[in-house]
This record gives structure tokens, C-alpha cells and sequence, in this order.
RNA sequence: GCGCUUAUAGCUCAGGCGGAUAGAGCGAUGGAUUCCUAAUCCGUAGGCCGCAGGUUCGAGUCCUGCUAAGCGCACCA
């Protein structure tokens, strides 16, 4: 499909061209029109009016003709206080009927390459331990934010950043060591800040079953912690690839802290901002300048230890992926990293990146209820805290919708009863029952040997008169302007609720027209809704993540 | 104290580039089924769009200030 609203824009542009300033022209955008006022609208004689001390209703009778010259217009009507109301040609609107009906789905909002890669890196989470189900909103937003630039014609590559070094991962280690060590006989103590988590003697059972002879070869304590800290990350990516891939995400690389380390780019990373003059030694540790770069404070690259701190493996890790020829990488985090955002951008100013290469995406917590009360995650409450245990409970489309349910800038209410349940209050649920119906009606059509049109002309779409018509119409044309937009604005939701005007509008249309009927033509005019509402749903959905089934 | 995010119907949330009468779901309430999935749909009630200024022909949307809530402000990650 292509953008609609793009393309008026260029037409009116082309139209007025001999009426308007070069000022005036960008004025000249049209959007969207409520219901019942035509298709697309300018409010391009109130913008006018001003600059040219004239009414705007004058203005707009001076402009209408200009308009209604226009191909892809059918009429052009002004109306009080100031709008111009497009409608769309009867041939316009079969050309793209057409257009989406002979379309695959999976590529109805595919905009054609653009040649730019860019990384999306979502998730992240420690290989401490599994996936909570907070993690879930990340996954989500992620996912459907890589599909949707997709669409725009990038090369997206989606990246899970695996923390595998560094003094959490230490902890981790000896926290399994202290239930492994017994069992082979020698002792090792819980760290004051060790993991506690009933996964941790699980580890400690898996390893030693894996791997006991090879721990008791081992002379060593530093090699035998050095294999369990292996074996334990090995075991926890393994549950972590396990309960995404449950949720339907999937990535294209796991990009390994402890590569980047071992590989010198932390070296790399140093040489260059020494380099560029902007480190200092104090106190016997490594600093960066980064309030020349509007940080707030200072920040230590290399802790008077000699270790790196995170800092500089960050500015590392990114350094890394611009190397890697990424034009962007978007890393999306949850609320508790919002600090890090102007640090983060320090650095990469720092390092002399483009200003446009990294975009950070917050998003809110999750609160999670069951049958409207708020549940408390603990282990001792007996709540599931576990994503893999989240998606298996709901489902995982379920949990997709649900974590999609308001805007990433906003705490986000899960409710787990509501989400698990088969009824239409479920938006989920909602999406695959408005699809199964509309297969059904083909199904229908087939059976009765009624039409089922891969073609629109304008004959058929002159038929389509009603305003439940027009506005599903309204609905499925707009969907390729409207995905630019969530695109654009990196709104992942705004799929999901696309996707619910479509079938609300389907539903509404359904209930209100008939589409099987006696008259033949008729008929064959609203099974092309059909159809095409059939499309623009599954585009949606392979966005989403999700899968629509043909019956229910 | 500073930074980011949020504040819209009883509840949970949308609201596009500043445009016409403020939107949905749930809840409340009234109605629609000789007919393609009523597993649906339609109507009604319910709004100082946090507060106060400002810009504009026009502000939920932009600007300033204030209030409240969340998150963060390490030589942890």
C-alpha cells in the first residue's frame, strides 16, 4: 500500500501550486476527516486567513475548484468555518481496494528498502537469573517496534545485550557455589548480596549433574568457579531464549559483554576519548569529562582498581555497534534506567557519534493484577514472577495484547484474569473473533457460490454508500499513513489499537450491512470490505505478533 | 535539591502535524436476533482534559510557573 495522506498532500500541493506562496504550501496538509465529513480535510483557508486578511470561507471557494481538479478526488466540499472536504474518487478508492485485496499481508505495509541498518536492542535482562515478568513489556514493545520499522523499509536487526560480565555476574557464580560446592565436598559461602532465588540450587543441581567429575578434576577454586559461572550462564540464556521464544520474540544476536571485554574494545573505546582530550586521572582513577557534554556530573571510565567500570563498557558496546555500521541503535529500557539517558547521550557526544545514532525508549512499569487486585510478585506469596510462567498462564498472543495495552510513557495495569479470558472484553480475543467471522462470511460466499472478487472497478465501489461503509473504508486506507506514523514516533501500541478501530469499524459494518444478499452486485461490493479488511487485519497482526485464526 | 515520565468519564486507557460536537473498553442503564459467527451491535447518562497564566482566529495538544504521583541521581549493572 502506500501512504494516502502523503500522497493528497503532494496532489493539493501540485494543484494550488499557482494559488500559493512558496510560504503557503506546507500549510496545504490535509488529515484525516471525522466521520461523515468525506475522506481527507484541510483546514488549509484558516491558516491562509491570516496571512492574507481574507475570511476563510472566501478563501476556500477561491481554492475548491483548483481541488476538485485533482485525480484522486471525487468532490470537494467547503464548509463553515474554514475546511475543505475531500472525498475520494469512486476509481481512486477500486484502484486501491484492488491494490490491498491482491497484496501478501505480510508485505500490504512494506514501504521498499531504504538501505539503512539500524539495531534495535531490547530486553537485556542479567543472565543472573530468569526472565520476570516485567521483562514481558520490553519484549513486547520491542518486537513490535523492529517489525514496525520494518515496514519502513530499514534493515532492523534486533539485539539482546547479555551482561555476562562484571561484578553481578560474580555473585551469581558464587551464589550457585554455594549450593554446588557442598555437594562435592568442600564449602563456599553465600555472598551478602548473593542471589536467593530458588533457581539458584536448581542451577547448582543441574551443574553438578553436567558436570561433577570435571569440577572434581579441577585444582583450583578460581577454575572451578570460572566453569560454574559458564555452565550457569549457558543454563539461564537457555530458560531466558526458551521464554521469549514462547512469547514469539526472537533475535538476531546475543551480544556478549564479556566478547566486547576480551576483545579490547574497552581498550578501543579509552584510546579514542584519550584521543580526543577528554579523560583526566583524579584520585587515582580514569575520568571523562562528560559534563562538556552535557552530563551532570563527571563519570569514572576506569575505577582506581584498574577495572572498567560500566560506564566505559557501555560507551564500548556502542562504539562496537556504530563500528558494526548500524546508522541507529534504539535500546529500549525500563523505568529504572531513565538516569541513564543523558549519560548515555555524554557519551556518545562524547565519542564524536552522530547525534542521531542512539535513541533510548523508556518504558513504565508493569502492575499486575488478578480479578482487579494488585498481585504482589514474591515466590512466598505463590505469584508467578516469571515471564515463561506469565505467557503459559495467558497465552501468548494474550500476553502480547496485554503488554501493548497502553503507550510505553505510561505505568501499564495487566490483568491476568482478564487476559486469560475467552470473551470479547478481551482485546485480544476481540481481534481473533472479528477475523474468524469475516472468514466465515467467505466461507459463506463459497459455499453459496456467491462471488468472491479479487478485483475492485468503480462500479463496485460506488455501491458503497453507507456511512458504516465509508468509515471502514476510511479505516483500512489509512492504515499505511497511520503505521508511518507509530513508526516515526516509535509508538509500538498504536498497532494494537489500529488494529481495534479495524475490527470495531468491521463489526459495526457487519451488524448494520448485509453483505450476502440477493443482489449480486451488492453483494460483490461488500465481500471486497471483506476481503480487504480481512488483509489489513492479518497486516496488522504479523506486526503485532500475533495470530488470527480462521475459525473459532 | 536536580533530571526524566505521568495527570483526560466511576475504573483502565487512547487522542495523529494545533482544527469542526472530547474517544474506546469496562462498569451503570435502555434497546436490537425470521438474516452471513448476538462470541455482535446501537442508544442514554457520565468530562473545569491536575491548577494558574501565556502564544494563537482556534489549545487536551505548544510555552512558562505551580501541585501531586512514579522512576532515577555510585569508582553497582
Amino acid at each position: 500500500m502506500f501512504n494516502l495522506r502523503e500522497a493528497i498532500d503532494q496532489q493539493v500541493s501540485i494543484a494550488l501550486r499557482d494559488l500559493l506562496s512558496a510560504e503557503e504550501v506546507p500549510l496545504a496538509a490535509c488529515s484525516l476527516a471525522r466521520q461523515g465529513y468525506g475522506d481527507y480535510t484541510l483546514a488549509l483557508p484558516m491558516k491562509l486567513a491570516r496571512l492574507r486578511h481574507q475570511p476563510p470561507m472566501v478563501l476556500a471557494g477561491a481554492l475548491l475548484p483548483a481541488l476538485q481538479a485533482i485525480p484522486y478526488v471525487g468532490s470537494v466540499e467547503a464548509a463553515a468555518p474554514g475546511y475543505l472536504n475531500l472525498r475520494l474518487s469512486d476509481a481512486f478508492v477500486a484502484d486501491r481496494l484492488s491494490a490491498v485485496l491482491c497484496a501478501d499481508p505480510g508485505s500490504l505495509l512494506y514501504k521498499g528498502p531504504v538501505g539503512r541498518k539500524i539495531q534495535v536492542e531490547f530486553v537485556s535482562a542479567n543472565p543472573t537469573g530468569p526472565l520476570h515478568v516485567g521483562n514481558g513489556r520490553g519484549a513486547a514493545l520491542g518486537s513490535v517496534l523492529a517489525s514496525l520499522l520494518e515496514t519502513q523499509g530499514y534493515e532492523v536487526d534486533r539485539e539482546y545485550y547479555v551482561n555476562d560480565y562484571g561484578s553481578k555476574m560474580k555473585l551469581f557464580t558464587e551464589s550457585i557455589a554455594h549450593y554446588l560446592f557442598p555437594m562435592l565436598g568442600w564449602e563456599y559461602p553465600m555472598p551478602e548480596e548473593g542471589y536467593r532465588g530458588s533457581y539458584i540450587p536448581e542451577l547448582a543441581q543441574a551443574i553438578f549433574e553436567q558436570s561433577a567429575s570435571e569440577l572434581h578434576a579441577m585444582a583450583s577454586e578460581d577454575e572451578r568457579l570460572e566453569l560454574v559461572q559458564e555452565r550457569g550462564k549457558v543454563l539461564v540464556l537457555a530458560s531466558i531464549r526458551q521464554a521469549l521464544e514462547e512469547m514469539g520474540v526472537s533475535f538476531d544476536t546475543w551480544f556478549s559483554e564479556h566478547y566486547l571485554v576480551e576483545n579490547g574494545w574497552n581498550d578501543r573505546v579509552l584510546a579514542e576519548f584519550r584521543s580526543r582530550g577528554v579523560v583526566y586521572e583524579k584520585d587515582g582513577a580514569v575520568w571523562l569529562r562528560s559534563t562538556d557534554f552535557g552530563d551532570d556530573k563527571d563519570r569514572v571510565l576506569v575505577r582506581r582498581d584498574g577495572e572498567p567500570t560500566y560506564t566505559l563498557t557501555d560507551a564500548a558496546y556502542h562504539f562496537n555497534k556504530f563500528q558494526r555500521g548500524y546508522t541507529k541503535s534504539i535500546d529500549i529500557f525500563g523505568a529504572d534506567h531513565i538516569g541513564h539517558i543523558v549519560p548515555m547521550q555524554a557519551l556518545m557526544k562524547s565519542l564524536g557519534m552522530p547525534d542521531d545514532f542512539l535513541e533510548i525508549l523508556i518504558y513504565q512499569i508493569v502492575h499486575f493484577l488478578r480479578g482487579g487486585q494488585q498481585v504482589v510478585l514474591s515466590k512466598q506469596t505463590g505469584e508467578i514472577i516469571e515471564l515463561a510462567d506469565l505467557v503459559r498462564e495467558v497465552g501468548r498472543d494474550q500476553a502480547r495484547v496485554f503488554f501493548l495495552l497502553s503507550s510505553a510513557d505510561s505505568e501499564l495495569e495487566f490483568d491476568l484474569e482478564a487476559a486469560k479470558e475467552n470473551s470479547l472484553e478481551n482485546p485480544a480475543y476481540y481481534l481473533k473473533y472479528t477475523y474468524a467471522r469475516l472468514c466465515s462470511v467467505v466461507r459463506q460466499a463459497h459455499a453459496t457460490g456467491a462471488m468472491v472478487p479479487d478485483r475492485a472497478a468503480p462500479g463496485d465501489v460506488a455501491l458503497l454508500t453507507t456511512l458504516e461503509d465509508r468509515e471502514l473504508l476510511k479505516c483500512l486506507f489509512k492504515a499505511q499513513e497511520e503505521i508511518d506514523d507509530a513508526a516515526r514516533s516509535r509508538q509500538a501500541h498504536r498497532v494494537l489499537y489500529l488494529a481495534g478501530e479495524v475490527a470495531k469499524a468491521v463489526n459495526t459494518f457487519y451488524q448494520k450491512e448485509k453483505v450476502l444478499q440477493e443482489d449480486q452486485d451488492m453483494a460483490r461490493s461488500r465481500m471486497l470490505l471483506v476481503r480487504a479488511s480481512q488483509q489489513v487485519l492479518l497486516a496488522y497482526a504479523q506486526i503485532l505478533g500475533i495470530h488470527l485464526p480462521d475459525t473459532m
